[in-house]
DNA sequence: GATTGTGAAGACGTTCACAGCA
DNA sequence: TGCTGTGAACGTCTTCACAATC
C-alpha cells in the first residue's frame, strides 16, 4: 500500500457517500460503471482507486454495496471514534458544531475553545466553551484526535501552534491562511520541528472556492468538465 | 492562455492572499522564493503558475507587491462585482451570509431563498428570505452570477437544477453530494443539456475534509508534505 | 457474457536548468 | 550578479486494453 494519489482519497469519500445512498434505497449491488456515473468520474478511475486498497468486487458480478461500504469505512478509518475539539466559537465554529452528519461517522466534539471572555462558560451543543489557555491541560487528560480551526485568519497560525503544542495530530483549517509548521535549522537544512512531525493539516476554504468559481465563470474553457459522462 | 492546471488557480488565490498580507505590512517588494515559502510551495511552482498568465516581475529584482496583486485580482476576475444568491438559510446558510471577507472582493449577496415557510419573510443581513418558487422571477429581473447551495443533501440536486433553470452560471455547492448536470441522449451519445452548458460547479465539503484528515492521520506516510520547505 | 483487476501507455503537472534581462 | 521566465526532463496520475474469473 504505497503511493496513493491524494485525489484518490477524496474520491473514496465520494464513493462511500454514494454507497450509503444506495443502501438507503435498498440497492444491494452496484458496478464500477454505476458508481462512476454517480460520482462523475470514469469507471476506470473507480476500479483503479479501489485497487489501491484491495479487491472488493467479483468479476462478472460487480460489487456488493454492503461489503464495499464496510471496506471503504475501514480504509478511511471511519470505524473508530474521533475526538474533536473546535477552536473558535464564532458563527463559523457554531455552524460546524451544529452541522449534522459529523456524528454519523463517530466524529465527536469533546470540547470548544475560544479567547473571547464574553463566550467562555457558555453552553453550545451541551459543551461549555473553555479558554484557549486550558487547551493544553484538556488534551493532557482527554484523548483529542483533531482540532477544527474556526478562528479569524490573523489568529489561525497561533491557534494551530497551540493545538500542535498540546499534542493534537490533525488540524482541519477553516481559516483562509496557510498554516506554517515551525521549522528549525539543523545542519544548514530547514526541517520540521519535532512537534510538527506527523501533524496533518487539511484545509476547507470557501472563500477560495468563491474565487475559483469566479475565475472559471470567466474562463469556462479552462474547466475540465466536472462530471464527464459516457465512460468506456 | 490554454491548459492551466486547476491546482494552479487554487495557488493563485493563495498568492493573492499573501500579497494582501504583505501590503498590510507595508512590504512593497517580494520574490518567487519569498512567496513560495509563505505559500508552502516551491519557487519553481510560483514562477510557473504566474507565467501561465503573463510576466509580472522584473528579472533580477522580483515582484512589486502592488502590481502583482493588481494583476492577480484581474486574472481571477475579482475586479468586478459578483452578485450571489444563497439557497438555504439554515445554520450553514446563515454562517455563509454572515462570514466576513466575501464582501472584500465584491461578492454581494443579493437574495436568500428557502422552502421552509417558517423562515420566509425573515430578515438576515438586511435581506428578506424568499421562497424558492420566486427564484426564477428574481433571476429574470436581477443579475445573479452565482448561487451558493447550503441546503440539506437530499435537496441539493433539485436546488441546483432550479438555479441552472433560472439561468445562474456558477454554483458553489456546500452539500456533500455530487451535483449531476442533466444530460440527454443525442445520436446515442450522452451530452449535457443546453441549460447545463457553461455551468460551473465548485464544491466545498467539510465532511470530506474531516474524512480525509482521519485517513491521513492513520496513514501519515501517504501524505505529501503539505508545506515543503527549503526550495531550490 | 459480464465485469473486475492491473500492467502498460499516455496525458498531465511539477521540477529543473538555464537562457534572458534588469 | 540576481532573479525572472520558460522549454525540456521528469515523475505522477489517469486512461486504456485486456487478461482473469465469476
Amino acid at each position: 500500500m504505497a503511493d496513493i494519489p491524494t485525489a484518490a482519497i477524496s474520491r473514496l469519500v465520494t464513493y462511500l457517500r454514494i454507497l450509503e445512498q444506495l443502501e438507503a434505497q435498498d440497492i444491494s449491488r452496484t458496478s464500477s460503471t454505476d458508481l462512476a456515473e454517480r460520482a462523475g468520474v470514469t469507471a476506470f478511475q473507480v476500479r483503479k482507486d479501489l485497487a489501491y486498497f484491495g479487491r472488493f468486487g467479483t468479476r462478472g458480478m460487480g460489487y456488493t454495496v454492503a461489503i464495499l461500504k464496510r471496506e471503504l469505512v475501514r480504509v478511511l478509518g471511519l470505524n473508530q471514534t474521533w475526538n474533536v475539539v473546535i477552536i473558535g466559537t464564532g458563527r463559523l465554529g457554531q455552524a460546524i458544531a451544529n452541522y449534522p452528519g459529523a456524528s454519523d461517522y463517530q466524529f465527536q466534539y469533546v470540547a470548544l475553545f475560544d479567547v473571547n471572555p464574553a463566550v467562555i462558560g457558555q453552553q453550545i451543543r451541551g459543551l461549555t466553551v473553555q479558554h484557549m489557555n486550558d487547551l493544553r491541560s484538556f488534551v493532557e487528560v482527554n484523548r483529542v484526535d483533531m482540532g477544527f480551526l474556526a478562528v479569524p485568519p490573523d489568529h489561525a497560525q497561533d491557534a494551530a501552534q497551540s493545538l500542535v503544542d498540546a499534542g493534537v495530530r490533525g488540524i482541519l483549517n477553516f481559516a483562509p491562511v496557510v498554516i506554517q509548521p515551525r521549522t528549525l535549522e539543523r545542519a544548514g537544512q530547514h526541517e520540521l520541528s519535532d512537534e510538527w512531525r506527523n501533524v496533518i493539516v487539511e484545509n476547507v476554504d470557501f472563500l477560495a472556492g468563491m474565487k475559483r468559481l469566479a475565475f472559471y465563470i470567466l474562463n469556462p474553457h479552462l474547466k475540465d468538465a466536472p462530471n464527464s459522462e459516457d465512460q468506456e
